[in-house]
DNA sequence: AGGGGGACCTGTGCGC
DNA sequence: TGCGCACAGGTCCCCC
C-alpha cells in the first residue's frame, strides 16, 4: 500500500489508540508475514505500554518501555483498522475503515481502554520484528536509509552526490531506500514530472540545478502528501477512516492517455516499464 | 559493487 | 458467468 506520506497518516492516526497504552493481549494468526514473527513475538509485546509511535520512512516504530521498540511495514497491501468500543472516551472519532476480508487479519492486539488495534495485509509483503531500542543505529534496515525526502539532510548538493556515477534511470534511483528513504512508485513518478525531468535520464547526469529542481520537487510532492493525508488507491483507508486525498492531485500517475498538466505543454501522459515497474510520464516536458 | 530480473503473495479488473 | 492474464502503493535475493 503505503510510501512515506501514507505511512505517516497510518501513524498518526495509531497515536490516540495506542501512545500511553499498555498491550493487554496480542492474537498472532499465522507464524509469519513476509519474515517469520520473532521469537515469543506475542508474549513480548504483552504487558508492556506504548510510550510513543514515530515513523522512519516506511516504517512505523512503537517504542515500548519495555526497551524494546516495535518495527513495522505495511508491504503493498498492509493496514491498520481500529476499534475502541470499550468504555474508555477516545480523542479522534474511531470508525471502521473500509471493509476488509477478516482473514488476512494477521495480528490483533488488545489495548486498555477497549482498544483493538488490526493488521490485515492480503498479499503478505509486511513484516513486523522487535529489536531492543538502544541498537537502532546498527539495525539491518534502518541503518541503511538515506536521509527523509522533507528533511534537512535533503537537498540538491546531496542528491547530486548521491546520484554521481549511478548508471541507471533517475527513476530507479529515487525508488533506492538508501539515496532518500520513503519514495515510491507514485510519488517518483509525480516529483519528476514536477521537475521536469525524464525518469528514463541518467541519474549520473543530474547535477547543479537539475539536482536542486529535482529535490525542491520531491520535498514538495511528500509535504503536500503528508498534508493531505497520503493518497488512496482503491479501498485504502487511514486508520481513523478518514481517506488522504492526495490521489486527486497526481498529475501522471496512473493517467495513461491524459493531456500532460503542465501549462502550455501538449504533450500526452504516457506508461512505460522501468525495472519491472510501470512508470508515468510526459515525454514533451520531461526531458 | 552496481544493476537487472525474478520471487514473494492475493485480489481485482479487463478482454475474450 | 467463467477463465486467463496483466497489474497492483515494496522489498529482498541471486546472478552477471
Amino acid at each position: 500500500m503505503p510510501e512515506l506520506p501514507e505511512v505517516e497518516t497510518v501513524r498518526k492516526g495509531l497515536v490516540p489508540a495506542l501512545e500511553g497504552r499498555r498491550i493487554l493481549a496480542v492474537e498472532l494468526n499465522r507464524p509469519d508475514l513476509r519474515f517469520p514473527f520473532p521469537a515469543r513475538f506475542a508474549e513480548r509485546l504483552t504487558g508492556s505500554r506504548v510510550e510513543r509511535i514515530d515513523r522512519r520512512a516506511k516504517y512505523l516504530l512503537l517504542r515500548l518501555d519495555s526497551g524494546e521498540t516495535m518495527i513495522g511495514h505495511l508491504g503493498m497491501s498492509g493496514r491498520f483498522s481500529i476499534e475502541a468500543g470499550g468504555e474508555a472516551a477516545l480523542p479522534g472519532d474511531f470508525v471502521h475503515a473500509a471493509p476488509a476480508n477478516p482473514k488476512h487479519d494477521h495480528v490483533v492486539i488488545h489495548a486498555e481502554g477497549g482498544v483493538t488495534v488490526r493488521y490485515n495485509d492480503p498479499r503478505r509483503f509486511g513484516y513486523m520484528d522487535l529489536f531492543a531500542t538502544d541498537a537502532e543505529a546498527s539495525h539491518k534496515v534502518l541503518g541503511a536509509l538515506g536521509p527523509e525526502p522533507h528533511g534537512n539532510e535533503f537537498s540538491g548538493p546531496y542528491l547530486a552526490a548521491a546520484l554521481a556515477g549511478r548508471q541507471t534511470p533517475v527513476k530507479s534511483a529515487l525508488l533506492d531506500q538508501s539515496i532518500v528513504a520513503g519514495l515510491g512508485n507514485i510519488y517518483v513518478c509525480e516529483a519528476l514530472h514536477r521537475s521536469g525531468i525524464s525518469p528514463r535520464r541518467l541519474a549520473a547526469s543530474i547535477s547543479g540545478v537539475r539536482a536542486e529542481r529535482l529535490a525542491t520537487a520531491v520535498r514538495a510532492v511528500i509535504v503536500e502528501a503528508i498534508e493531505a493525508g497520503g493518497s488512496s488507491l482503491k479501498d485504502f483507508a487511514a486508520t481513523d477512516g478518514a481517506l488522504g486525498y492526495f490521489q486527486h492531485r497526481f498529475r501522471v500517475y496512473d493517467r495513461l492517455g491524459a493531456p500532460c498538466p503542465t501549462e502550455k505543454c501538449d504533450g500526452t501522459i504516457q506508461r512505460i516499464v522501468q525495472s519491472g515497474r510501470s512508470t508515468w510520464f510526459c515525454s514533451a516536458c520531461q526531458r
